[in-house]
RNA sequence: GCGGGCGUAGCCAAGCGGUUAAGGCAGCGGCUUGUGGCGCCGCCACUCGGGGGUUCGAAUCCCCUCGCUCGCCCCA
């Protein structure tokens, strides 16, 4: 284990891989630019009380996952495992509140000590987005509009949305405390892992993949039941956009979700082709979060999208032949050789890339056969030679490799524009 | 954190206790000292993730360790 390499769950991204990173990433900020939504960044590093407040002491993430240190200056740092907690300080910081509905996105590394697995880094990436001040149920179906149309564009198939409400924070109180009572009545039916969570997470208890348990859970009180009038009526407009704008989606009575500050509407988008970690997109509406952070109460609604699992798809299809991204592809490819040439090439690649053109340059010094070889495999349209005779007659050589004879036109070296128009 | 599988070159991959570790792709060089996708030839692992052990002998068996992977957990 001499060899350097990077952390467990750190990966690196290659270029074969930025390019469907970066493919996300436009598709993303177009989107988001039709919808008034602006990007927010926010540190990496936040105080760890932020996110032990945030998303809730109880949670696995804040329990046993979170990346946190002690600073020199004596401050409890933590790596961010999350986007959410993070805008909201931001907004709260820097009074964006009071300026009105924040309609913002973000994009970047969260962090999470977990066992890597498909899907699962512990450097992991998110694009989300965060609409503070908004509590229409109108604009629920509207945010998770822009989640489900940003993957449609990007054409990954195959994708369910679940959808649940969870009701006010009061109907989940109520809830919790009737759920506990029935759990508690049925203890020693439940497996290990839902005993422990009785009191920790109850509502997880849930969505236990343990058979027993869920046979058991027919007869459990449901959060349905328990929903207020007034929260079921929200859930049912919620309903009633995504229906008229041709979203669909199933409801999932069992949909709770793992961090704390959700409330109403919780959505999941989900992929079969993802094996365990099959979430591609989840949020929901989180109104009670900046109260709890020390700002003004506000209504407010969010989603994160895991990027690496995204990437999966995409990487799907790229291999069955239904996604194909271009590759930068030269307008020229600069063949030289000679020290003489090869000052001429450089002086000439950079003055065309200076007119906006892109131009590679070949620095191998090897036979002209060989970078010409080279200049083909690349994909470029033409290629300028420069040799001992050109740079004697001041001239370059050029060629259309899309053609197949040999129809060199010879340009004097400083005709820059004659040879910028032939390009273009 | 728990359980299963795997780890041979940049990538794919044969070998599964016996002397020199197949092959393919990519890369590099040559055929072609200044001229293009093809073709042919050559080069590219003293070594099998790392360490220890068993053995006359290990990539092949055992132990530890690191990493990857599938599932649990959790979540994006």
């Amino acid at each position: 284990m001499n060899k350097l390499q990077s952390l467990r769950g750190m990966v690196d991204l290659l270029p074969q891989q930025t390019v469907l990173w970066q493919h996300i990433e436009a598709h993303a900020r177009r989107n988001f630019g039709r919808a008034g939504v602006a990007e927010i960044r926010t540190p990496l590093l936040e105080h760890t009380e932020l996110f032990a407040r945030g998303i809730g002491e109880a949670t696995d993430v804040v329990g046993k996952e979170m990346y946190s240190f002690v600073d020199r200056g004596e401050r409890s740092c933590t790596l961010r495992p999350e986007g959410t907690a993070s805008v909201v300080r931001a907004a709260i910081e820097h009074g964006l509140l009071s300026q009105g509905a924040q309609r913002l996105w973000y994009g970047g590394p969260m962090f999470r000590y977990e066992r890597p697995q498909a899907g699962r880094q512990r450097q992991f990436h998110q694009i989300g987005v965060e609409w503070l001040g908004v509590a229409d149920a109108a604009s629920d179906a509207e945010v998770i509009a822009l989640a489900w149309d940003l993957l449609a564009d990007l054409g990954v198939a195959g994708l369910a949305l679940e959808l649940n409400s969870l009701g006010s924070s009061a109907d989940r109180a109520g809830y919790r405390d009737q759920l506990v009572t029935w759990l508690e009545a049925h203890r020693p039916q439940l497996d290990a892992d839902s005993q422990a969570r009785i009191h920790t997470n109850p509502l997880r208890v849930l969505d236990s993949k343990h058979p027993e348990t869920q046979a058991l859970l027919a007869g459990a009180p449901t959060l349905a039941d328990a929903l207020s009038p007034g929260s079921r009526e929200r859930f049912a407009q919620v309903q009633e956009a995504l229906n008229a704008l041709d979203i669909p989606f199933v409801l999932n009575p069992r949909l709770v979700r793992g961090l704390d500050y959700y409330s109403h509407t919780a959505f999941e988008i989900t992929s079969s082709q993802l094996g365990a970690q099959a979430t591609v997109c989840g949020g929901g509406r989180y109104d009670g979060l900046v109260e709890q952070l020390g700002g003004a109460p506000t209504p407010a609604i969010g989603w994160a999208l895991g990027m690496e699992r995204l990437v999966l798809l995409l990487e799907q299809r790229r291999a069955s032949g239904e996604l194909a991204l271009a590759a930068t592809v030269p307008d020229l490819y600069v063949v030289s050789r000679g020290e003489a040439a090869e000052r001429a090439g450089l002086a000439l690649a950079v003055a065309l890339r200076r007119s906006g053109l892109a131009v590679e340059r070949d620095t191998s010094g090897s036979a002209f056969g060989k970078q010409l070889k080279r200049a083909q495999r690349g994909g470029a349209a033409w290629v300028a030679l420069i040799g001992e005779e050109e740079v004697a007659s001041a001239q370059l050589r050029l060629r259309s490799l899309a053609s197949q004879q040999a129809d060199d036109q010879l340009i004097p070296l400083a005709a820059l524009d004659d040879l910028v128009r032939m390009l273009q």
